[in-house]
RNA sequence: GGGGGUUUAGCUCAGCUGGGAGAGCAUCUGCCUUACAAGCAGAGGGUCACAGGUUCGAGCCCUGUAGUCCCCACCA
């Protein structure tokens, strides 16, 4: 046994013990005879992270199941990673590039590449290392990168796989294009948002005529690309124009009207412009109408070259000039300000060009199928289950996943081109060779979206494609997902998908979704807001188990979270106030105590009301963590720690520790130890750190608390006299201190106390109680007593009565009574009312009425006493 | 335009399958009682957003209304 410092200082122990289980080999998984798999993969963060409080977060609940499931037997893996994140990633390198005066081509792909290379090396792991700050307790031999080899063949394989089944394909759509970051992003990355913009009412002339169409657009600038304007075929105001030619204003280019079931003809003047290269509905309306594609724009929205007058004018650039223009052309009928939902990229921020262009898709649809199926028939579930709807949501309305990107960072496309005969291998070889020509190919530039490789995640980190690779064989499907509610599209969705696809098995049972973590404002915590707290400053203040404890606390699933300073302080108040109770144990222990197992026989009441307690506890924590409802966990643990053991149980046996080699003594010391040592068992999935310190201070069995075993309840444990006992000195004690405070008695100013009471025997030897903690000199026990001159106080079990006779006044007293008789007699009327209805008595639960009858009959016993009692005064 | 969350003490939030409203912080009072002032003992403070409904009984279930937050959606 060592002794424990005087003050609680996180930083003299956290990272210490945090390198003994590393070096020990805790985090790995551990078989033993017959014992089930537990596995969880991390989120992988990005390497271009730090850690943030979304992390801590995702991370302290996983750490949570892991340790707790540790404990309970289970072979557990928890599989680290980090993740390329290439847009991300690409765009932070060019712009230290660009800092330095240098371009990607400058440096061309192979030199940008070892440059992301030697980023990754230099700073990807940091985000490791400060996981482990926290606790984690993720085995690190395992530590994964979704560009590593084995990822990268998973990637390969995937890909080949899809495309020889026809499920990913290479064809022009309408895309997302991020001007800024110069790629197309996929449907999930387009955040919409609303902006003020404007309608401008235009007209067009018809051609050999005096007529015009009148129609309104967001984006004039797109009339460059205009091949046509559109009516609904139903429409009689436009049916004479359906086939004749329009001239375009600007650029003179004649164009169809064609009719198409898309226009709404109620909308606006029920007719469209149609710019096919440039809006998704405008796209399926010139396929249908064989028109063609006109791009008027370069891929950093410049206006092509093709319309000298406006080529190389930036977007809104050229939209100024056109709007100018229109108006002086007399094509301008009006300019409506409108509010509307404009796309941006949800890295950039950038407004999303939609633009048809070239590139590789899968195709969702059968895809899709069997993941709605496996949340619906319950093979995947939700927790919160509300989260599944948002989920089937998105998966019954899926489009087409745009997986290639314009970026150098990432997986490349493994096809290649034949550039004399146009031949197109998809394979994962490094290379191809035109089996036509036989000339070497061209392989594919672009990479795949970053979020392609995070969806095989799950398998590809444990050795798939490989199907007997030990780990997959293991602990594959995983057990449980933790994240945030926030990547459910982007991220868990795919991995259900690609999971049923590529490995005929789901990735993962339990889905545990936890909100965002907030400011005290309640705002996203941002990097431009500035309002971010940062985990690591709070480790250094208030240690890492105040910031796991505060995570973990009064947080339900799926909800957001508000945090602020002072919730840490009462988190790490909490982490001192353990520590202060194991030091108070520990100086007070001169017997080796069995922490495993407790001899019931020895035992004095107060020693079994607490281990009945605990013991009850175990069964509610076990149950809370097993339905994910941690915060309620970690509240039941800090109410018994707090109340029960700390300001109940030490103040009890107090006395007892002061006597030398008695059995009374030797008992009050094991149960110090046994409920101390197994209840920070209990605590030690949230607290790690705490726990493990003072355990090892304390007499155990084994070397480390993170290994042992978690406490079970036992029957043997349970003592339900004592409770009720205890219970009622502990409603006495109450009552006597909350008579004083009210009279303001001095604490010095001792009493005895007599209590009147039927069960005499309950109070037999509870008279240091009563000294210790409710300023009593002593206590008479006896059958009745009517002594003038006394403060009266009527519990459930007895009354009491304090000799403070220069202190009473008798005047108030009565009324005090009476005002608590009152109170007492409204308790029986509503009683008795229930009890009187009929229909509560023949329909509420027997358990139900039974309770009320009990009550009802107390409260008639405490009515009897207190009239006793004024009538004596 | 759909869908969902949320509304409980001054503040931040718990409240599990309907059976007498809880915690932390803050406030007030009294205590340095030798584990802990990062503490101890007390106190005050709530029409559980509003209106209906179901039920013997509703913070909890149903309907509607309002505030607030979020997600989804191609209306030019």
């Amino acid at each position: 046994m060592k002794e424990l410092e005087k003050k609680y200082n996180p930083a003299e122990f956290e990272e210490r013990l945090y390198s003994e289980w590393d070096s020990k080999g805790y985090f790995a998984p551990k078989a033993k005879e017959g014992s089930e798999a537990f596995s969880i993969v991390m989120p992988p963060p990005n390497i271009t992270g730090q850690l943030h409080m979304g992390h801590a977060l995702d991370n302290t609940l996983q750490d949570i199941l892991v340790r707790y499931k540790r404990m309970c037997g289970y072979e557990t893996l928890w599989l680290p990673g980090t993740d390329h994140a290439s847009i991300a990633t690409e765009a932070k390198i060019v712009e230290a590039m660009r800092k330095e005066g240098i371009s990607k081509e400058d440096l061309g792909r192979e030199g940008f590449l070892e440059r992301a290379w030697d980023w990754n090396n230099t700073y990807g792991g940091r985000i490791c290392e400060q996981l482990k700050k926290l606790g984690s307790s993720c085995d690190w031999s395992k530590r994964r990168f979704t560009l590593d080899d084995g990822c990268s063949e998973a990637v390969k394989e995937v890909f080949v796989r899809l495309y020889n089944e026809g499920l990913i394909y290479r064809g022009t759509r309408i895309i997302n294009w991020c001007p800024h970051c110069k790629t197309s992003i996929s449907d999930a990355e387009v955040e919409y948002k609303d902006m003020d913009g404007h309608f401008w009412h235009i007209r067009y002339p018809v051609k050999d005529s005096d007529e015009f169409v009148y129609l309104a657009t967001t984006r004039p600038e797109t009339l460059l690309g205009d091949t046509a304007v559109a009516v609904n075929p139903k429409d009689e105001r436009y049916a004479h124009l359906i086939g004749k030619t329009l001239i375009l204003p600007l650029v003179n280019r004649e164009i169809p009207v064609v009719a198409d079931e898309y226009v709404e003809m109620d909308f606006g003047t029920g007719v469209v412009k149609i710019t096919p290269a440039h809006d998704p509905n405008d796209f399926e309306v010139g396929m249908r109408h064989n028109l063609p594609l006109e791009n008027m724009l370069t891929d950093d929205a410049k206006v092509t070259e093709n319309y000298p007058k406006y080529a190389g004018m930036d977007r809104y650039e050229a939209r100024k000039a056109i709007v100018k223009d229109l108006e002086e052309g007399g094509f301008l009928v009006r300019i409506e300000d409108i509010k509307h939902n404009v796309g941006t990229c949800y890295r950039c921020g950038t407004t999303i060009e939609p633009r048809a262009s070239l590139q590789w898709f899968v195709s969702m649809k059968p895809l899709a199928k069997p993941a709605i199926d496996a949340v619906k028939d319950g093979d995947i579930r939700f927790i919160p289950d509300r989260f599944s709807k948002n989920y089937l949501h998105w998966m019954e309305n899926i489009r087409d996943w745009c997986i290639s990107r314009q970026l150098w960072w990432g997986h490349r496309i493994p096809a290649f081109y034949c550039d004399d005969c146009g031949e197109l291998v998809v394979t994962k070889d490094s290379t191809a060779v035109c089996s036509k020509c036989g000339k070497e190919m061209r392989q594919d530039p672009d990479t795949l979206d970053t979020w392609f490789s995070s969806a095989l995640w799950p398998f590809s980190t444990m050795g798939w494609p490989d199907e007997n690779a030990p780990d997959l064989k293991r602990f594959y499907p995983t057990n449980t997902l933790v994240t945030g509610y926030d990547i459910i599209t982007f991220w868990v969705s795919r991995m259900i998908f690609s999971g049923l696809a590529h490995t005929g098995e789901k990735p993962f049972t339990d889905v545990f979704i936890h909100g965002l973590v907030r400011d005290a404002l309640g705002r996203k915590m941002s990097k431009s807001l500035g309002n971010g707290i940062d985990p690591l400053e709070v480790i250094k203040t208030y240690g890492a188990d105040a910031l796991r404890f505060t995570l973990a606390t009064g947080n339900s699933p799926g909800n957001d979270m508000r945090i602020s300073d002072e919730r840490f302080e009462a988190s790490r108040n909490f982490a001192n106030k353990i520590w202060n109770a194991a030091r108070f144990v520990m100086m007070n222990l001169d017997k080796d105590c069995d922490t495993d197992n407790i001899d019931v026989s020895t035992l004095a009441e107060e020693d079994k009301w607490v281990i009945s307690l605990y013991n009850r506890l175990v069964g509610e924590v076990r149950d809370n963590i097993d339905r994910y409802e941690l915060g309620i966990a970690v509240s039941k643990l800090y109410d018994f720690i707090w109340d029960v053991f700390c300001d109940w149980y030490i103040e009890l046996v107090k006395p007892r520790l002061a006597e030398k080699d008695t059995k009374s003594n030797l008992a009050a010391q094991c149960t110090l130890t046994y409920v101390l040592s197994n209840t920070l068992k209990l605590l030690h999935p949230f607290m790690p750190f705490i726990t493990e310190e003072i355990w090892l201070s304390l007499p155990h069995n084994g070397e480390s608390i993170m290994i042992s075993d978690y406490p079970e309840v036992k029957e043997e444990l349970n003592f339900p006299s004592a409770e009720r006992n205890m219970d009622i000195m502990l409603t006495a004690i109450r009552a006597i201190r909350n008579r004083r405070a009210e009279m303001n008695v001095p604490p010095k100013r001792l009493a005895n106390v007599i209590i009147a009471t039927a069960e005499k025997e309950l109070f037999a030897d509870k008279e240091p109680f009563f000294t210790r903690l409710a300023s009593a000199s002593g206590i008479t026990v006896v059958d009745k007593c009517d002594d003038e001159g006394t403060v009266r106080i009527v519990t459930n079990a007895c009354e009491i009565f304090l000799p403070l006779a220069d202190i009473v006044d008798t005047e108030a007293e009565r009324e005090r009574l009476t005002k608590e008789l009152a109170n007492v007699e409204n308790e029986i009327k509503r009683a008795e009312g229930k009890l009187g209805n009929a229909e509560f008595v023949a329909k509420a639960p027997e358990k139900v009425v039974n309770a009320e009858k009990e009550k009802l009959a107390k409260f008639k016993e405490l009515a009897d006493k207190l009239r006793a009692s004024i009538e004596s005064l």
